[in-house]
DNA sequence: TCTTATTTTGGAAACGTTTCCACAACCCAA
DNA sequence: TTGGGTTGTGGAAACGTTTCCAAAATAAGA
């Protein structure tokens, strides 16, 4: 049903050669008035390139591969990639350099799943991969993504290689961010519950910097070190609120740990935010619908997928850094107010 | 670096022909022993099949396309349309008939998509459609899925056509068992609150017949028309409860509805499960985080997703029926308790 | 053993692009 | 007017499969 570019090419009275050339889009060697008359063309018989033909004859695709772990469907997670996936999407249809990219979903299921990444990747001769965080040490070693031949873009976290980019968050801002609005609110006790991961390092640098900049000492009994889960983030916050002195506010430096600590906060009979007030870390969808609902500073994983997808597509973009950071934003809800 | 049949074909002493044979598991006339040879060389060289050069030359992709609509990032639904793509990668690693097949996002922006997905099915030769629920009326009209000429399954809803199949819910037998759960727990004054959509009319004659069934007649009072949003399930709810010989139990025929309920029942300053039992339905992720824990009747998304992928893959099955209905199940958490 | 089916194989053509190389057309300066 | 450079264009070859048709090999029947 389809017209081709050799039908193009005989109709328009060109050469099958000017035809191609004319129809993508980044090729200058076309005469504009050529072109001009090629693109009516194929407008009008409703010309659409066929992808696998023009992956066949340039050896390269031009479909991006989002690789999500297996543990996905995790209520806490779900939405996390899903917004990936979507500001990817979006980034897709928008930005007119991208012209026929499309996003293909991989799925790491377990630790051998690397090798059917790159067998995968190249049956289908990808044009880039993006890897979701929580891909790696999971189910990939960072000396495999070194391997990779193909542009890779890995969110949330900080790898070098030639043909890697990483776009981050600035967890140290975040984590500063939210301790000056608790500060703000007027809290001045107030305690932190650290996961595990690297990033919860510079989060809690942030935390220290905020306490520093405002004239508020670090009090050691204040900071506990959770394991990233909500369990641990229940068991701390009891912890903190047996101290005699408690502090007024908590900052769990991620939403799973401060859901537990609203549940800690609960079962000692105490309210949120009337008797102490509660800030997480990611902004997770959920967060929305915990009673009391949480305030949070969010990560923009929309945008994160969006520069993602950008950098696979604009190779200036591409060549310009390697690692992008984006800033995250403290949304208020109802877990935290003002005291004194 | 990769091998193609063209080698193995030299390779092996065999002709091309053979060797494409000997590779697609479907074809039989080919001899066994010269199958286990060329099949013994594809190993040796890590032989991968070059998944555009194969598109072409057969015209047809095995690319399966999941189109999800615009709003699939409300907290509501994204971990429903993650379940499905769940589900469908899994079937597809799971089955041995699917080798090569891959699952590609197709995203529905507006009403004017339509023709986008036309476009992209014929640029990629898509080899079927999956249309996730909510896909229609608001971006594609059932006659524009008649029109597709390609296999296409739709999720949640029939429709009848020559290449077109479907997964539904048993409503019905939902609505049946989320009643059934409720009168074994002692209940006999349970309120319902419909909403607007065709399948909420299967789960509301579900209500009806177990009513029947356990001889409670039913009351009009406790019949109440909602829209499927929150709000409605919250305002529906105030009315039931200001009935002075108000409902033991709401059954909301969707979980949006019930959380409107939950949150009916805290304003009035009533407990549930206490003083007011809640069920819901459909089973969204986020059920698990209401306070009360919501108990409801799951929908079978993941399985759904996979039915759905299978349908596509194996062609017995395509031939078998065209409507496939699969079973929800009532989930006990915290929002419902006995009584009497 | 010969003939006729049946199974198995070889190889060319086709799929719809991109890309390379050669050449034509044009422009400008000398 | 000629020469050299630049800009545009034509078309063949290549990409790696599938599929069709013809032919070869084998099996079956007489």
């Amino acid at each position: 049903m389809g017209i081709t570019i050799k039908q193009i090419a005989k109709k328009s009275g060109f050469g099958v050669g000017t035809v191609s050339r004319a129809l993508s889009d980044d090729d200058v060697s076309v005469k504009a008035e050529t072109r001009q008359k090629i693109l009516a063309i194929a407008q009008k018989y409703g010309y659409v390139k066929n992808a696998s033909a023009q992956a066949l004859a340039s050896k390269k695709s031009r479909d991006i591969g989002l690789v999500i772990p297996a543990y996905f469907k995790s209520p806490f997670y779900s939405d996390f990639y899903i917004k990936t996936i979507a500001g990817g999407i979006e980034q897709l249809s928008g930005f007119e350099k991208v012209k026929g990219y499309k996003l293909r979903i991989l799925f790491l299921r377990d630790k051998n799943s690397f090798s059917e990444l790159l067998q995968e990747s190249q049956a289908l001769k990808l044009g880039g991969l993006i890897l979701t965080p929580y891909c790696r040490d999971f189910f990939i070693q960072e000396s495999d993504i070194k391997k990779l031949e193909i542009p890779v873009v890995v969110l949330s976290q900080e790898i070098d290689g030639p043909n890697i980019r990483s776009v981050v968050l600035d967890d140290f801002k975040g984590g500063y961010d939210g301790t000056k609005f608790l500060i703000a609110l007027g809290h001045r006790r107030i305690g932190v519950i650290r996961g595990f991961y690297e990033d919860i390092e510079e989060r809690f640098g942030g935390y220290k910097q905020a306490l520093n900049d405002y004239g508020i000492s670090l009090r050691e009994e204040y900071i506990m070190k959770g394991n990233a889960l909500q369990d641990s983030g229940y068991d701390r916050t009891i912890k903190l609120l047996r101290l005699k002195d408690k502090p007024t506010a908590i900052f769990a430096l991620d939403d799973e740990m401060a859901y537990g600590a609203l549940e800690a906060i609960r079962t000692l009979g105490l309210r949120c935010p009337d008797d102490i007030s509660v800030m997480g870390f990611d902004g997770i969808e959920i967060s929305r619908f915990t009673t009391p609902a949480l305030t949070t500073v969010v990560r923009p994983v929309e945008k994160m997928g969006k520069v993602a997808v950008r950098l696979l597509v604009d190779s200036d973009m591409w060549k310009k850094e390697k690692v992008i950071k984006v800033e995250g934003e403290v949304v208020a809800r109802k877990s935290c107010m003002a005291i004194g």
